[in-house]
RNA sequence: UGGGCUAUCGCCAAGCGGUAAGGCACAGGACUUUGACUCCUGCAUUCGCUGGUUCGAAUCCAGCUAGCCCAGCCA
């Protein structure tokens, strides 16, 4: 994992400058979501990053649920997040913790800083609580329950944690600063009352830390050195550092905050997502228009490919939105060489070879990738019928076209050479049959050299091939406004998905199972769809187009 | 005069006082049994703005400006 040549983020730098001063002699980071979701990109740039850092340093890395409030957490969402990660590559080994496994402790740490004078117990309603916080411009004031006696804290606390008061009823406060300008300082909750189950403590406690008290101490306890997390955390490490203190930690860990993950003109927002799946807009939180890592796996990218986009996007703390063009990229150099090329005609037109034998059939073998053959090849049926796709013949072609029309020859992809000798259209105009004559000298491997062609295209053969439906997904977004439009709605992409029915795929595809992918030569890169396999039909979905197919040329200038 | 953070090419992003790395995207060209890939070439006299310090500033100082975050008994 060693990154050689380039130069260290900013989080590196801080931690090699730890290393040096002895602030710390290991490095071990954490990755701690809330079971209350699925994880998108986003996560996966945290994940990483907390455990690259841990491989980059021999440190270690840990996995941890931070469960501290019961209302909002789900045991498949505990599941789901562990495949995820699991799938990404981070390795957590033997250590998989639960924020509520540290309860215990927490309470201690609480009743030792009621102790201190540090925490009290508060009678004021949540409503009172906001008025007396003040506002952003206004310091707050003191709750009249502020300077109870430790006595009658350590009561009120235990009566708290015994079930006495309802819900809202009694919080447990640190005593800091109401009239800190950080709004964060100014008596935090520590401790409220909810009398709910919890899917890993059941019914055994009826108080449950409030994230800034939990956190710091789920990183002291478990050894976190650096504890990464992001931008809208910085606000509250004055308050860490102050929960690490005045719990008396001996070694205490160190928050540093990054900047999230955003892709440009892709929806992440969590509240737009349900909202979509809601309305059966996407067919659930895997739907491969969206960037959860479900539904990024579902559409054929590849860990590796992930792993390596947030390595492109790197680190820092400026707010940025990464080009969607990055993470293409990335899965298009993933799979380049590791997967098969086959033929495929996305929109079948027929082509018939008039003078190849009616009834006859050669098996060619052609290669899986001709960059990698290590690939190896696999058997392709030729014979008189074949299909290839319509926008690979034009009856009028414009320039530097190079591709089939008539009197045009073309290489079929790893077959012979045809030369087109006409066409059919029906009565609406629309071509039916492009018939070509075939070259036996041209086999393909057989070296022969006696002329060139320009375009070579692909085929499929028409009896053996394989019909299969064809999701082309285009992310939920518009290139031009933007997911959101001015009033903050959604701005859907009518073009999201459209489906090709009857798309001719080569036989072999038959051996295909879920999340393989597929270069369709000179369509893209497909993958099997793993949710949606027909019996009588394939389907894929596109991952990405390639980069450019033809292109019109410019018109001249006259 | 609330607080915190950020500002380097269309998008990421190095740079840490010695005269603007790299990647994506884009544009040309070469090659090609995928108009893909690969390979060349081009792409910031300039670092949000304005002053100042200095022989020398993206880097230091001052003052502006813009964007993001914070007033959950969410994380």
């Amino acid at each position: 994992m060693e990154k050689e040549g380039m130069s260290k983020n900013f989080i590196e730098q801080i931690i090699e400058k730890d290393l040096a001063e002895g602030t710390c002699d290991a490095v071990h980071t954490r990755f701690p979501p809330e079971p209350n979701g699925y994880l998108h990109i986003g996560h996966a740039k945290s994940i990483l990053l907390n455990y690259g850092l841990a491989q980059e340093y021999h440190g270690k890395f840990n996995m941890r649920f931070d469960d501290t409030n019961p209302t909002k957490e789900k045991t498949e969402f505990v599941e789901s997040i562990k495949e995820d990660i699991q799938w990404l590559g981070a390795d957590w080994e033997d250590r998989l913790f639960f924020a509520s496994d540290y309860f215990q402790q927490m309470y201690e740490c609480a009743l030792l800083l009621i102790r201190k004078g540090k925490a009290y117990v508060c009678d004021l309603s949540p409503e009172e609580i906001r008025e007396y916080r003040g506002t952003l411009t206004e310091p707050g004031k003191d709750s009249p329950y502020r300077n109870r006696s430790v006595e009658e804290n350590l009561e009120l606390f235990e009566n708290m944690k015994n079930g006495v008061y309802k819900e809202g009823e009694e919080v447990l406060r640190a005593k800091i600063d109401m009239a800190s300008p950080n709004i964060n300082m100014r008596d935090p909750i520590l401790y409220r009352v909810a009398h709910m189950t919890h899917h890993n403590t059941g019914d055994k406690w009826c108080i449950y830390p409030m994230y800034d008290f939990a956190h710091p101490i789920e990183d002291a306890i478990e050894g976190i050195t650096h504890s990464i997390c992001t931008l809208e955390f910085e606000d509250h490490r004055p308050l860490y550092d102050w929960v690490v203190r005045e719990c008396e930690f001996p070694h205490p860990p160190k928050q540093i905050e990054f900047a999230k993950l955003y892709l440009t003109n892709v929806v992440t927002g969590k509240r737009y997502i349900k909202k979509l799946v809601e309305e059966g807009i996407v067919d659930g939180w895997d739907d491969p228009r969206l960037v959860s890592i479900a539904a990024l796996r579902r559409r054929g990218f590849t860990p590796e490919s992930i792993r390596r986009f947030v390595e492109l996007c790197g680190v820092s703390k400026s707010q940025s939105s990464a080009d969607y063009a990055m993470l293409e990229y990335c899965i298009r150099e993933d799979l380049k060489l590791k997967r098969p090329r086959i033929m495929a005609a996305l929109d079948p037109v027929k082509l018939i070879i008039d003078n190849y034998p009616e009834g006859q059939v050669e098996y060619l073998e052609v290669a899986n990738n001709l960059e990698n053959e290590e690939l190896g090849t696999h058997k392709v049926p030729f014979c008189r019928e074949l299909y290839i796709d319509r926008e690979d013949f034009m009856e009028e072609p414009p320039k530097k076209y190079f591709r089939l029309f008539p009197g045009n020859e073309v290489r079929l992809m790893q077959a012979y050479f045809v030369k087109c000798t006409g066409f059919v259209k029906d009565k609406a105009g629309r071509i039916t049959e492009v018939h070509a004559t075939y070259d036996p000298e041209t086999k393909s491997g057989s070296g022969f050299t006696g002329r060139k062609v320009k375009g070579p295209i692909h085929w499929v053969p028409g009896p053996y091939a394989v019909q299969a439906e064809v999701r082309l997904y285009e992310n939920i977004i518009d290139e031009e406004k933007g997911v959101y439009n001015e009033d903050g709605s959604l701005n859907l992409n009518p073009h999201s998905l459209t489906v090709l029915k009857n798309c001719m795929v080569e036989p072999c595809i038959r051996d295909a199972k879920p999340y393989d992918s597929f270069q369709f030569v000179r369509q893209g890169y497909f993958c099997v769809d793993a949710k949606d396999s027909r019996p009588d039909a394939l389907v894929f979905n596109r991952i990405v187009s390639l980069k450019s197919s033809y292109k019109l040329p410019k018109p001249e200038e006259t």
